[in-house]
RNA sequence: GGGAGAUUUCCCGAGUGGCCAAAGGGGGCAGACUGUAAAUCUGUUGUUCUUUAACUUCGGUGGUUCGAAUCCACCAUCUCCCA
């Protein structure tokens, strides 16, 4: 299923193969929680923008309009008009992003519904049959993401939680597959690595989890708060520790700088709601460094974002007009420099991929790790 | 011709003697955002200065007062009502 085809030092280029096509890795996927990139942007224009892998969420669509809906009008793919890979998110991250409206159980999490308050139940079986329903390419394990800081103690229990909640999902998605009507009886299952900023936690958590054959592997529970550095240490720490034969997956992470230095050590697959949050909020990253486009300085500049940019925004609209769009809070400024930071992202990883083929990820990674984080 | 009311910092607007460089919006300027409760949130917005601070400012001019955006007089402009 998962082939690594060249490696440079850490640095892996691969390709996993999946009943929906083929991903080649590194990759990042773009964040559609409901079903939908934030800012305006379909199915239709991930095309344009060289999107391999659409995530969505869980806990959301369950909540509106509700995985049996979609089970019903023919599972996501359908329902979006996306016929490539989706991964669905677990939930998992909402046990941290809804802290103040859920209770965490050993049979699983009680929620009260972001959107009218209402009692939900998602345990590691439920988010299972919710992501089945769905129809999902790759299924994310249910897990306990946990906030930073929290103690060693805390941290261990909830790391062994999250190993029992795993080998749960496991069963239950094993059930699920074999059932005549599943709608994707090859979905797969990535497992999740814990541990919070402990690096032993994280290690023994790791063994624990390879040891289950799962399609994948996360690491979950990172960039929620911790110094930068601290992140990269503890993927130091546990990537050693991790299958080889599996993909990789840094999940939630992050800015451009950061899937460098994540791919320098070993990672596969990203996902993170900055490309598209922080484009509908003007900030628009370059292989130059980032960019406000709110800022004055850009009021008379007729450049695109990106000399020689081949999205779609950068191909038509300039910076002088996408400003004016946010000055005027107009939709279209969400939706072009969305379809901008998309592209950017995606074809990062193109640029990436290239790099480890051609042996010089090394030279790649000195020359951009820091440009890509500074602010021009 | 007579009567009533208004005029505040870029805009709207609060403020009726000291705690007022002046609430709150808006706009401007800048910042944040990492498995999306986020088209959201934060800072800043008279001048000089690093700060304590000093200076200038509430239509205009003059006055009362230790002290005025706030009280008085006149002037200007606008709105409404009666002829």
């Amino acid at each position: 299923m998962f082939k690594v085809i060249h490696t440079e030092k850490r640095a892996r280029r691969g390709v996993l193969s999946t009943v929906h096509g083929e991903v080649q890795t590194p990759v990042f996927m773009n964040v559609a929680t409901s079903a939908a990139i934030k800012g305006g942007v379909s199915s239709l224009d991930l095309k344009e923008v060289k999107c391999q892998v659409e995530l969505c969420n869980t806990y959301h669509l369950h909540v509106r309009p509700g995985d049996e809906l979609i089970r019903k009008m023919g599972g996501l793919h359908k329902f979006m008009n996306w016929q490539r890979p989706v991964l669905t998110d677990s939930g998992g991250f909402q046990v941290f992003s809804l802290s103040k409206l859920r209770k965490i159980k050993e049979e699983g999490v009680y929620f009260n519904s972001h959107v009218d308050g209402k009692k939900i139940f998602m345990g590691p079986e439920e988010s299972m049959r919710i992501q089945s329903n769905l129809g999902s390419t790759i299924a994310m394990a249910f897990d306990e993401c946990v906030e930073n800081p929290a103690t060693y103690k805390y941290a261990k229990q909830s790391c062994e939680r999250t190993t029992r909640w795993l080998k749960r999902c496991q069963a239950e998605m094993k059930r699920l597959n074999s059932l005549e009507d599943t709608i994707n009886p090859n979905q797969m299952l990535f497992g999740i690595n814990q541990g919070c900023t402990f690096a032993d936690l994280r290690i023994k958590h790791m063994e624990e989890i390879a040891k289950l054959d799962l399609d994948g592997y996360a690491i979950g529970g990172l960039a929620v708060g911790e110094p930068i550095p601290e992140m990269y240490s503890i993927i130091d720490a546990v990537e050693p520790h991790m299958p080889k034969d599996k993909p990789r997956y840094l999940m939630g992470v992050g800015t451009p700088a950061n899937i460098v230095e994540a791919v320098y050590r070993g990672i596969d697959m990203f996902d993170c709601v900055m490309p598209s949050r922080d484009a509908r909020h003007a900030t628009v990253f370059t292989m130059n460094g980032i960019m406000h486009l709110k800022n004055q300085a850009y009021m008379y500049d007729d450049r695109p974002i990106e000399e020689g940019c081949q999205c779609p925004c950068c191909k038509n609209f300039s910076r002088s007009y996408l400003r004016h769009l946010f000055k005027a809070n107009e939709q279209l400024s969400g939706r072009l420099a969305v379809l901008h930071n998309l592209w950017f992202y995606n074809t990062l990883t193109e640029k990436i991929r290239e790099a480890i083929e051609n042996d010089a990820y090394e030279d790649f990674y000195n020359e951009y790790r820091e440009i890509l984080a500074k602010r021009i």
